[in-house]
DNA sequence: GTTTTGACTTAGGATTTTTTGC
DNA sequence: GCAAAAAATCCTAAGTCAAAAC
């Protein structure tokens, strides 16, 4: 393994990303409402628009006007139009695109069975077991799926090492034991087994597409049923007081709960709210009701919340009743059986009826999410385990045995359509190996990204506009982090974008800002309309291309009209076996934590000092990858409180510093065995609050730093946890400072097998 | 070839539980 | 023992991406 972690700032300078990002990124809110209005406007003129945005000739006027204009940049070797729809355009640009790339295809088809891929791959580490060795217990047909050569292969190839030999013996003796009880013992071992953890990270995985070979379990717990509100509890239309039909009335206790939430009061919520409702009502109500100005919840309100205050005022014992039942359902329907191992579900209980609850400006924001019954439900098992049963008197959807998937339960949403999943807990099996997968895919991208970073500054000068705006996408992608940016359907969900759907209306071109040349200004609403907005210089390739991209468009037009994801990942997928665009987010965040961690631990820190180090390069991460919150509401506050506890602590220490003081003046008097001890026990009292007023200002900066910053999406989802662990080991640092123990079942693999000297 | 669907990961806010400091 | 604060957990929406359907 090369020593280099570095991270080419040559090309990618993640320091003053890092540092762009600090001051600008979160300055900015008060703008957000202006934001949030101009893009109504937008989508309004988009929809007048639309026709002309998405039709042709559309795309043959601006297309014409960008090829006059190109034609004095570029010389365009044929004339041809660059319109991507152009079937026989594209055919040909297919062909030279193959042309140029057969040095990589051939590369990659080498690679993909033979060792000169396996070379490519980052140098194995001691911390890979051989998997060739070991088999699944599960596996006592293995002929049968026999392992095809798939990309996961190659994987399992570059992580063989013979090192821990011994270990796999043991664990291949283990194995044949475990073979003679099978099921059985399986089934006994899960069930008390709780101090030997099942290392499944040790066993050769599935290469085939199958997920599982047994799969049994009790299928998910339903929402309780609806209980009427008792009789004094009442709902007023017009002032006066109203009795519901238990459906409407339903319906009115989600609005009622809500009545505090912002949520209430914007119009859209209340219309879909409202049209919803009127569904569930009788004809009789729906006459009656057509107002929802004219609705009060109040005294539901009330009701709803006496009752949660008492449900807090609970006692003891009633408490620990309800807990030993959550427990006892947790038992009876949190866990499977999947390939001989009890394994959590993530979450086994179905969605309770309720209203929608849209991020940002949704424009469906109120609607009735309805209740899910049996009958909605399709059961996914082995055709050979027990199978769950639907509640008395009801019949699922369907049971089906399909073993190329992962879920347990799925069922169809009414808002979107979409369909919902039960799955297990990332601390499983299914989870974790997908996780470490991703992680490995990273590393790959690390042993090739100069390659790519060369080729993609090559495209950028392409006579093809399309490939242009690919390569400055990239660009894009790989520096800033930015997501794919999928198309979405207008209307069914709120305005975000991510790189390939940006529009030319969130960004700004600046020749000169700041003292800085060349500046793009972003400022857009990504995933759950958390506002994107950055200050870049940019290489001037990529700024004049830029421009180019930007002439005679609308605001409302996308700025990479050649470009779509599809496109986009089919041409990574060319460059490097299983790589998209969202492996640069993963690849990029594990290596500036990475160089982060180096960069800002010293080794004569003590451990809250380390930990602050931690928290800082996990921070920078979090910054790149935009990951913000809500400040706490009670933050200010926490934080004088804080500052009192530290000015006391001061005065504190100022005190113990005068007595040390008398005291050692006491001991040069006397010279005794008494003032000596004493003297002593006073030093080390203003050692112990030295260390207190240090970790209170450590926690006090961290606090500040992370006020609007939420470290745990990167933590859980981007950062190699192998890093983490690695650094903790390095220093000294119990893993338990940095990961808890949800995130310790999550990342067991990365903690069994990441020893001191792992590198990404 | 394009659109739609399905399966899965990633995401922030809400809620619950635990810890802290008195 | 209590209230407040902090941390952990839950919840489910909103993305990505590839395969299936058209």
């Amino acid at each position: 393994m090369s020593g280099d972690y570095s991270h080419n700032d040559s090309q990618i300078d993640s320091g003053s990303r890092y540092n762009v990002l600090l001051t600008d990124s979160h300055k900015h809110k008060e703008k957000y409402k202006e934001k949030e209005h101009k893009h109504k406007e937008h989508k309004k003129d988009k929809d007048r628009d639309k026709s002309k945005y998405s039709n042709s000739e559309h795309k043959d006027y601006s297309e014409k006007k960008h090829k006059d204009k190109e034609k004095e940049r570029l010389k365009h070797k044929d004339g041809s139009s660059d319109k991507p729809k152009d079937k026989y355009k594209d055919k040909e640009k297919r062909k030279e695109e193959k042309l140029y790339d057969g040095r990589l295809k051939k590369e990659k088809e080498n690679g993909f069975a033979s060792p000169l891929h396996v070379k490519s791959e980052p140098e194995s580490d001691d911390f890979y077991l051989s998997p060739k060795s070991l088999k699944r217990e599960r596996d006592d047909d293995d002929s049968e799926y026999k392992p095809k050569k798939m990309k996961v292969e190659n994987e399992d190839k570059s992580e063989k090492k013979a090192k821990k030999r011994k270990q796999e013996d043991e664990v291949r003796e283990k194995k044949t034991k475990d073979k003679k009880g099978e099921v059985a013992d399986g089934k006994k071992k899960a069930k008390k087994e709780p101090e030997e953890k099942w290392k499944w990270w040790e066993e050769e995985r599935y290469t085939d597409g199958v997920k599982w070979k047994f799969l049994e379990h009790k299928g998910p717990v339903f929402a309780p049923p609806y209980e009427p509100l008792p009789e004094h509890v009442r709902f007023y239309y017009d002032g006066k007081p109203m009795r519901l039909s238990p459906e409407a009335e339903e319906v009115a206790t989600f609005f009622a709960k809500m009545l505090d939430h912002e949520y209430t009061t914007k119009d859209v919520f209340r219309k879909n709210f409202f049209k919803d409702w009127r569904k569930e009502m009788t004809s009789e109500e729906k006459g009656k009701i057509t107002d929802l100005n004219k609705c009060n919840f109040t005294e539901m309100h009330e009701y709803f919340k006496a009752q949660s205050e008492a449900r807090k005022q609970m006692s003891k014992e009633e408490k620990q009743k309800i807990k030993e039942e959550n427990e006892r359902i947790l038992q009876e329907y949190g866990f499977c059986i999947m390939d001989n191992h009890r394994e959590r579900i993530a979450n086994f209980r179905i969605e309770p009826p309720g209203l929608f609850r849209g991020r940002g400006d949704h424009p469906k924001m109120g609607m009735l999410k309805r209740r899910i019954r049996p009958e909605d439900i399709i059961i996914n098992c082995s055709k050979d385990s027990k199978q769950p049963k639907p509640p008395p008197g009801t019949k699922w959807k369907e049971v089906r045995h399909d073993n190329k998937v992962t879920w347990l339960v799925s069922w169809t949403e009414n808002i979107q359509g979409s369909i919902k999943y039960i799955m297990l807990n990332p601390s499983s099996r299914i989870k974790g190996e997908k996780d470490w997968q991703k992680y490995e895919t990273a590393r790959r991208l690390k042993s090739c990204v100069d390659r790519l970073r060369a080729q993609y500054r090559e495209d950028w000068k392409s006579k093809e506009m399309k490939i242009r705006q690919r390569a400055v996408a990239l660009y894009f992608i790989d520096k800033l982090a930015l997501r794919a940016g999928n198309e979405k359907e207008e209307g069914e969900t709120a305005d975000t974008v991510g790189c390939c759907s940006l529009r030319v209306e969130h960004i700004t071109l600046h020749p000169e800002k700041d003292g800085q040349e060349f500046v793009v200004e972003f400022d857009f609403l990504g995933k759950d309309s958390i506002r994107y907005y950055n200050k870049v210089p940019v290489e001037k390739r990529v700024f004049k291309n830029l421009q180019l991209f930007m002439e005679n468009k609308q605001p409302e037009d996308d700025l990479f009209d050649r470009l779509n994801t599809t496109i986009l990942n089919k041409h990574l997928q060319e460059l490097m076996d299983g790589l998209t665009a969202k492996v640069f987010r993963t690849y990029n965040a594990s290596i500036t934590l990475q160089q982060q961690l180096k960069e800002l631990t010293t080794a004569d820190e003590n451990i809250p000092a380390k930990i602050l180090s931690y928290n800082r390069a996990n921070r920078a991460v979090a910054i790149l990858c935009n990951h913000q919150r809500a400040p706490p509401k009670t933050f200010e506050k926490s934080m004088q409180n804080l500052q009192t506890k530290i000015d006391a602590k001061k005065e504190q220490l100022a005190d113990a510093k005068r007595q040390l003081k008398s005291a050692k003046a006491d001991h040069r008097v006397c010279k005794d065995e008494k003032s000596k001890k004493a003297m002593e026990a006073k030093k080390k009292a203003v050692q112990r609050i030295e260390e207190q007023l240090m970790k209170l200002e450590v926690q006090a900066t961290d606090r500040e730093e992370n006020k609007q910053i939420a470290l745990g999406t990167s933590k859980l989802n981007y950062l190699d946890p192998r890093i983490s662990v690695a650094w903790c080991k390095k220093w000294g640092v119990p893993i338990e400072k940095i990961y808890n123990k949800t995130q310790r079942e999550k990342f067991a693999w990365a903690i069994d097998m990441a020893d001191e000297d792992f590198e990404f």
